[in-house]
DNA sequence: CGATTATTGAGACTCGATTATCATTTCTCT
DNA sequence: AGAGAAATGATAATCGAGTCTCAATAATCG
């Protein structure tokens, strides 16, 4: 495979995906041979570095990515197949829940489940 | 220290405290010496299967646990000292993010930002 | 008290995720 | 095409979380 464009090949799987994908999921979408792991991460990383993509912890399954760009949303994991997908909007109601003294800087929803197509295959 | 209590110790200490303990702060909470790590872990274990407690994964810090007798609650995770805080009340709207086809089974929010007491000395 | 059994603590071990190493390959520039 | 720089892939090394092993210790019971 040609070089020096495995970086923007990661940055267009990000783009293309439904939701952050962890460093495994991102590796196999690219097909597993031909690309190595250790270039996977790389590229994660200096992404990372460089502003263009931003890490995100979805409960269960450590670290994914995601290109930063994108507005502000949540996530949805599906318990099945494990995989997180985007979600639009936002929720009400958050600086309520405050305690006194607390500054709150951000905030993450992540719904659990199960997603469209496990829900069918099951 | 006398033994066979140290299950008591452990599900006492977790009623106690503030918020969800990983396996860690639990252990340095009992003294650190005194109890071994293993024995933590134990009765973490023990207590998750016996329906006592729950473990929980707040983002960042891998699993916590709490009695599972508490009422439906979120976090507040404060980003100086790592710890996370019980919060009290939930949010609306969660319903109508879910996408189509989707089912959801549960939800979680998890605020992030500077307790009080990191506040107060910064 | 003495025998039997359950629990414990310390550390070795496992497992998965991420990083480092290094020879090899590709790119850039002339 | 050729030299030098940068990136890559395979795999070894590392790191942390959690589990397992086993001798020692405490609790139980007659």
């Amino acid at each position: 495979m040609s070089r020096a464009k495995q970086q923007l090949t990661v940055y267009r799987a990000l783009g293309e995906a439904d939701g952050p994908l962890s460093a495994r999921e991102l590796w196999s979408r690219l097909g597993g041979a031909g690309v190595g792991l250790a270039t996977v991460y790389r590229a994660l990383r200096r992404g990372v570095e460089d502003g263009t993509l931003k890490s995100v912890e979805v409960l269960g399954g450590g670290v994914r990515y995601e290109p930063r760009n994108r507005e502000h949303h949540h996530h949805f994991l599906c318990s099945i197949c494990d995989h997180a997908f985007d979600l639009f909007g936002c929720v009400e109601g958050l600086e309520s829940l405050v305690p006194e003294g607390f500054q709150m800087t951000g905030h993450e929803v992540v719904l659990r489940g199960t997603c469209d197509e496990c829900a069918n295959a099951a």
